[in-house]
DNA sequence: ACTATCTATATAACTATTTATATAGAGCGG
DNA sequence: CCGCTCTATATAAATAGTTATATAGATAGT
């Protein structure tokens, strides 16, 4: 499983349950989402397992934390995980679902409002990543090519984020496009149409 | 849940089980997998929920077989959903989790290996796609953009996993190459480094 | 006849994920 | 002091998805 391997790397330093949640949330989220209701249990299992091992803290804000470290052989998992290469993920782009059966609505115009609804929404997340990218490059002026290895990587998974957005967008506006053309031509030709002399 | 609504999709015309997952495997795989022990239950509480309707059918090949029909209130399920606009889907991709952390491998050549690996998985799937593209277009000459709109749509996706997968590769070549260039200044740069006179 | 493959359905067991809920201390605003 | 938000952990219940396995007729090849 990748949350496993996740919560592995994100281990490099110790960490509670609530902080992993808050690491998912900064940079993470984009590509993978977890619950805490999900991370609670997983890191159990991972200690009996013996992946991590684990402390209780006292805090000052709040009840005492929980603060997991990953251990010799959760090392070697996240090793493992990342020299076997590239998981081929069962990507699922509920979207695409829906766009592929825009066809069986009665009302074309129904199908330019949903893909104008998804391009604002691509333009929205890529205006994010922009924000990010644009903090990043101010706080360091290594950004991007002499920061160090350990910001490199998530750095390469932002450009990811940039490059498939503007590769969505532009597909938006390309649709959108082919589809208004579709919707006059229908509107032109209403009944006779289709055969030939 | 998608599945049942793709199912909706899919159930234009009656269907079984069986011929619903090869449905999957030609066009849909690409953005929403699912197994047979997956879609057999869930057409089950389906029809349940009134969604579906079912009667079972003599095979001329194999043992008979439950064909499945969506009814009134699954044609309105499925309506509901295009048009409550895209859902946004929780975008879960594995390869960039470990992208992530590619730094804490001890050598980037590993993070090298890694990456060849990924260019080399989207460079196969893109010809894929660009097969598929060029089966459609060859047996209609109406392709791309005189479909009727029942192929439009299908045909937007695929474009969509075209675009997304060259923008891929794309990235792929550039993070390789900026790796690389790193790879060489690590190498040149051994032990000294760092801060100017 | 034997074996493999394809059609066809189904269930059990397991794993993963989401949503809702409970608990409890600490700090802040009104 | 009351309610709100934040820190912090945890569990229950439900849903979703995967892997393994069982059954059985039909057809094609050896």
């Amino acid at each position: 499983m990748a949350l496993d391997h996740i919560l592995l790397g994100l281990l490099r330093r110790p960490a509670s349950g609530y902080a992993l949640k808050k690491d998912f949330s900064s940079s993470l989220q984009h590509f993978w989402a977890a619950e805490l209701a999900q991370i609670y249990p997983t890191l159990g299992r991972m200690e009996k397992d013996g992946l991590l091992s684990s402390r209780q803290q006292p805090s000052d804000k709040g009840p005492p934390r929980r603060v997991y470290s990953r251990t010799r052989k959760g090392e070697r998992a996240l090793h493992d995980w990342l020299v076997q290469g590239p998981e081929s993920d069962r990507n699922r782009i509920s979207y695409l679902a829906q766009v592929f059966f825009l066809g069986q609505l009665d009302d074309l115009a129904a199908a330019r409002q949903f893909l104008g609804e998804l391009r604002d929404e691509m333009a929205t997340r890529l205006a994010t990543l922009k924000g990010i990218e644009a903090g990043w490059a101010k706080q360091d002026p290594r950004y991007p090519d002499e920061l160090p290895d350990e910001d490199f990587f998530p750095q390469l998974t932002l450009r990811m984020g940039l490059m498939k957005l503007a590769a969505g967008l532009e597909w938006c506006d390309e649709s959108l496009r082919r589809l208004e053309q579709r919707m006059t031509r229908n509107h032109k030709q209403t009944g006779p149409a289709a055969a030939g002399p």
